[in-house]
Order: structure tokens, then sequence, then C-alpha cells
DNA sequence: GGATAACTGGAGAATTATCTCCAGTTATGG
DNA sequence: CCATAACTGGAGATAATTCTCCAGTTATCC
């Protein structure tokens, strides 16, 4: 019965619930830096924990996931939230996207979250689903306000925020802040129409620090 | 000495020669299908040879990615270098990324092989460094006659096609031609300016549809 | 068509990750 | 401060994958 004890059997004993806590925090840590493909070994040694003990609060790999996200998850949820009340409806939607872009950049695990359905268990998969009306909500507004091109529906913004997220993924060691000059040529492309590009967000990468990138 | 055959060495017995071949097309067919990350066993299996018969052939994993996709990359510098004949620069670069989107959208280890710079050995190294400069080749010819933002260097490209690549990859069970709609909207970005949107180039998913994407 | 070098295929060694078990230790309540 | 239920941690069982080895088979050359 590893792991049910949920919220209705007596709450664990101080030393069991401060290992769990450790627990969760180094998966936060790793999972961010290496992605959710890191063993639990490596996650319990990070904790000072033993495997056991990992073994003992979560049933397995899913369920440390499903602990290690759920706030992650619920934290996108409230940036889309604020966006929404923002002012100007095509500015939340910039404000989204960078926001967006900044967690996943940061974030290697969370963007892996966010995008397969099958890691994590029921708390993030909950999270995951109050997500998409509170994203389409930005853009629907700002659609309807005439600042997004009409053409686009709902199921079309998760792949926007994909492609943002796979170029984040592909520069993060040699320049984590490269994504935001994909995402302006991106929201270039989502405007019903402009007269000049917006000025790009940040440099190019030279030819050598592309090299490094890809490995 | 397994695989270091290479030229030098007298060639193969018939029989051998033809179980490599088996091999090759094999795995061309499940790295196509299931991407690289599979069994030499599958591979085996699937070409009705023995393990053994594939290991003695190819030293390891990497050598028979090196001999399955250097055929593959080199056709994307053909693609490349045919869109550089289109008449209209801008025309060359829809080609180009439309091309290019038809094949990583077919061959999930393809984009595995062209994004991930560990993957295969010294032949398909070779070709994807031809790749670099005869996809560069089309995108500077269009800045270059005025119909590509002029803002964006030799470095972007690869991250417009990898953007492209992960909505590809994301739908492909559900709609393996819905990256085409996010390449309509890409498209409208990098063009220095523009009126209208561009008619999207594949329908949207529909709420359901996008359910089953991501699992 | 026989001698032999080359090749075949699968059993299993080596490695790596997940998860279980339990002897020993520790927090807690009476 | 003691009794004991709860917890700890790591040794190892289980499973999956990569790669090796070699007894048996087959193509080829004379």
């Amino acid at each position: 019965m590893t792991a049910s004890e949920k919220s209705t059997d007596r709450p664990l004993r101080a030393d069991a619930e401060r290992n769990k806590q450790r627990l969760i925090a180094a998966a936060q840590e790793v999972y961010a830096e290496r992605g959710v493909e890191v063993t639990l070994d490596d996650i319990a040694r990070h904790a000072g924990v033993g495997i056991g003990t990992a073994y003992r609060r979560f049933a397995d790999h899913a369920e440390l996931i499903d602990a290690a996200f759920e706030s992650e998850v619920r934290q996108m949820i409230a940036l889309a939230e604020a966006a929404l009340t923002h002012q100007d409806p095509w500015e939340g939607v910039v404000q989204l996207l960078l926001t967006t872009g900044e967690h996943v950049a940061r974030n290697r695990g969370l963007r892996e979250v966010l995008v397969n359905r099958r890691l994590g268990r029921d708390r993030v998969a909950a999270a995951r689903e109050q997500l998409t009306p509170a994203v389409n909500a930005v853009f629907t507004r700002a659609q309807q306000a005439g600042h997004l091109r009409d053409d686009l529906e709902v199921t079309d913004f998760p792949f926007i925020q994909m492609m943002i997220g796979a170029t984040a993924e592909h520069s993060r060691d040699v320049a984590p802040e490269l994504w935001r000059r994909y995402l302006t040529v991106l929201l270039d492309g989502l405007r019903p129409a402009r007269n000049s590009p917006t000025p790009l967000a940040h440099r190019a990468l030279d030819p050598q620090e592309f090299d490094q990138t890809m490995v």
C-alpha cells in the first residue's frame, strides 16, 4: 500500500513527511535540469534518502512526477489567467507566450509533462485539463478583438506553444533565451496583417554557437 | 573487426551482402515508423536475420543508423538544391519547407537524425554538414530578393525547420498533414510584411482529435 | 564435388533501470 | 523513558537491452 495514504489516512510521522518533501524538492530540481527520464536512484541520492524510502512514499516514477509537477502546472494556469487580465488582448497573448516560454526554457521536465499525456497521474492530468481552457481564453479574446488572425481555432494554440518549446529545448545549453527570437517571428505570423517585421527579441547564434547546439 | 571492412577489404560473400542490404532496408522501415530508439533485435527480426548477423555487419546501433540514413539525408540535400533552382526565390523557400516537412512527417527517425548530432557516424555527419549550406542558400537568396525578413541570419533557418518538425512529430498519428497549417503561419511570420493571412493549408483538429494528440 | 574460409543465429554475459523486502533504527504517546 | 508502530536504506530480485561468442552451416574456388 506504498503510497495510497492520500488524504484519508493518518498523517505521516514527522521524519517521513520531511523525507517526502525533500524527495519532491529534489525531484523538481533534477527534473528541471535533466528531464523526467532520470532514475529514481538519482533523485533519492540528490534528496539524501535511500531508494527504499523513495519507493515507500511514491509507488513508482509516475507518482513522483505527479507530486513534483502538480504545482508547476498550476503555476502555468495562473500565468494564463494573469494574461487574460491584461488590458490589451494582443499583449495578453504576447505575455502568455513569453511567460510560458520562460518556464519551459528553464524547466525541461515541465515541457515534457505539458506535452506528454503519459507523464504524471491524476493530479497533473487534472491540472493539464484546466490549463487548456485558460490558454484558449487568452487567444480567443485577442481573436475576437481582431488582433489575432481569425482562421486559427482553439486546438491550434497548444501547437503554437509547442513550437516555442521546441526551440527552447534545442538551444537551452548554448543560449537559453534564444527562443525569444523565434517567438517574435511566430507572433508576426499570428497577426492578421502587419507592415514591417517586429524587432527580434534576441540576437542570432553565431555559426560556432550553432555548432554547439544539437548535441 | 566487425564492421570495419569499409571499402578497402574484399567484397562480402553474396549471402552476407544480401543480409546486409536486408538489414539496412529493414532499419529504414522500422526507424521511419518508430524512431531510432528501437532495439537491434527488432530490426534483425524484421529483416529475417539473426541478431548475431546484425552485430557482425554493424559494430553497434550507431553504425546501422549511419548506413540507414546516409541516403535519406542526401535526399534532403537534393531537395534543398532543387528548391534553389525555383524561379521565384520566395517560392523556393516555401517549396523547401514543404518538402522537408513531408519527409520528416513521414520519417520519425529522419527527424531525430537531423536534429541530434549524436546519432549516426561519419557518413551521416558528413551529409548533415553539406545540408546546412544548401539550406542556407535557399533562404539567403530569398532574403537578398527582399522576400524574407532581413533580420534573420543563417543560423536561424534550422530552427525554423525544427519548429515545423515539432508540430509534425506531435500530430503524426492523428493528422499527419497538420504541420502544413503551422507552416503557413510560420511563413507569414517570415515575410517582411503582408496585408492579410495566407489561407491555411490544412483544417484544424477538432477537440476530440486534439485529445488524441500527445499520447 | 570437396576443402575451407566466410557466414549464421541464438544462447548467454554484461549492463542498466525498476522495484521489493526486511533487519535494523527512530519517533511518539502513554 | 519504554514499548512499539512507523520508518529507513540498501542488498538483491526482475526485466529489458546491448553486445559477444562459437558450434554448426553454406557459398565459393579449384
